[in-house]
DNA sequence: ACGAGAACCTGTTTGC
DNA sequence: TGCAAACAGGTTCTCG
């Protein structure tokens, strides 16, 4: 579920309904996550104000007003669900971390594969904190553009998707937004990294802040039972290009009748690069 | 030093 | 239908 996109309208539900609420009660329902949970982790939460909720890269923030930092990633099957009370019947399974507001609101963190993570972390110490210091640019800031891209990728060996899975070159893309990018820049996944400088690096840093944008404005997209803090299901899914759409025909350049077109007529393939998929069209994207 | 692949863990989908 | 294998939005470690 959760690149930048899901991340990103994960913390508005959340802060609609959490901003400046207190934690009554923090019910932590086992040891670790990814990690070992930090020492005192439930007490420690329990009756701080929350004062405002951020994000970094994929990293969901939430300020308290003791100074320290709440610092959440949901790995790939973590989700926050918020709800009136508790749901009948009591905690779902994988619920991990359960909050309890001063008005009512539960938060629940939910992660069956447990490759989420949380730790508290003082304010001062947030960008020299390990998870956080190596990040790269935030794509949609003022400090991500061309120039920056370019220098990130110059030198390296590595397929230009790969590169962008790497959060030190741009922090927030994943599996999916990978693709997609490439697909809107016109560049070949397999493409050497070091070989996207100029006017490549401009278009595919384009591509990254559009796509990201416009996978915000859907409310990202919701795989599976994937829905938002607030309940709505994201629907940018609707609105991919390539990814998840191997043998389908490309949406811009009709190349089922190209010269890449494969033996079955039909134009985005899927390849398998560092052990994950990639999606891409190979008429357009070189 | 760098990059590919495995590992982490559970649930769902796919294929025989 | 049933079972096993493949696969899934991420990150980190190991190995070559």
């Amino acid at each position: 579920m959760p690149e930048l996109p899901e991340v990103e309208t994960v913390c508005r539900g959340l802060a609609l309904r959490l901003q400046g609420r207190r934690l009554l009660r923090v019910d932590q329902r086992r040891p670790d996550l990814r990690f070992p949970l930090p020492e005192n982790f439930a007490a420690r939460l329990t009756g701080r104000r929350i004062e405002r909720i951020a994000r970094r890269a994929k990293f969901i923030l939430v300020h308290l007003d003791d100074g320290t930092v709440l610092v959440c990633h949901l790995g790939m099957s973590g989700r926050m669900v918020l709800s009136d009370g508790l749901p009948e019947g009591g905690p779902e399974p994988h619920d991990h971390v359960i909050f309890h507001a001063d008005d009512g609101t539960v938060l629940r963190f939910n992660d069956a594969r447990r490759f989420g993570l949380m730790d508290l972390v003082p304010e001062l110490r947030l960008a020299t904190h390990p998870l956080l210091a190596g990040l790269g640019p935030e794509p949609l800031g003022n400090g991500f553009n061309g120039p920056v891209l370019a220098a990130a990728l110059k030198g390296r060996a590595t397929p230009i998707k790969a590169a962008l899975l790497d959060q030190r070159v741009v922090a927030g893309l994943g599996n999916i937004y990978a693709s997609e990018s490439l697909f809107w820049a016109g560049l070949s996944p397999r493409r050497l990294a070091r070989t996207v400088q100029g006017a490549r690096a401009e278009r595919l840093a384009a591509a990254i802040k559009r796509v990201l944008t416009e996978a915000i404005a859907a409310g990202g997209s919701s795989l599976r039972d994937y829905v938002q803090a607030t309940g709505e299901l994201g629907y940018f899914q609707h609105r991919w290009a390539v990814y998840d759409r191997a043998g389908q025909r490309c949406p811009t350049c009709d190349c089922a009748d190209g010269p890449a077109a494969r033996a079955d007529g039909f134009g985005i393939r899927r390849i398998v690069q560092s052990g994950r998929a990639t999606f891409y069209c190979a008429r357009r994207q070189r």
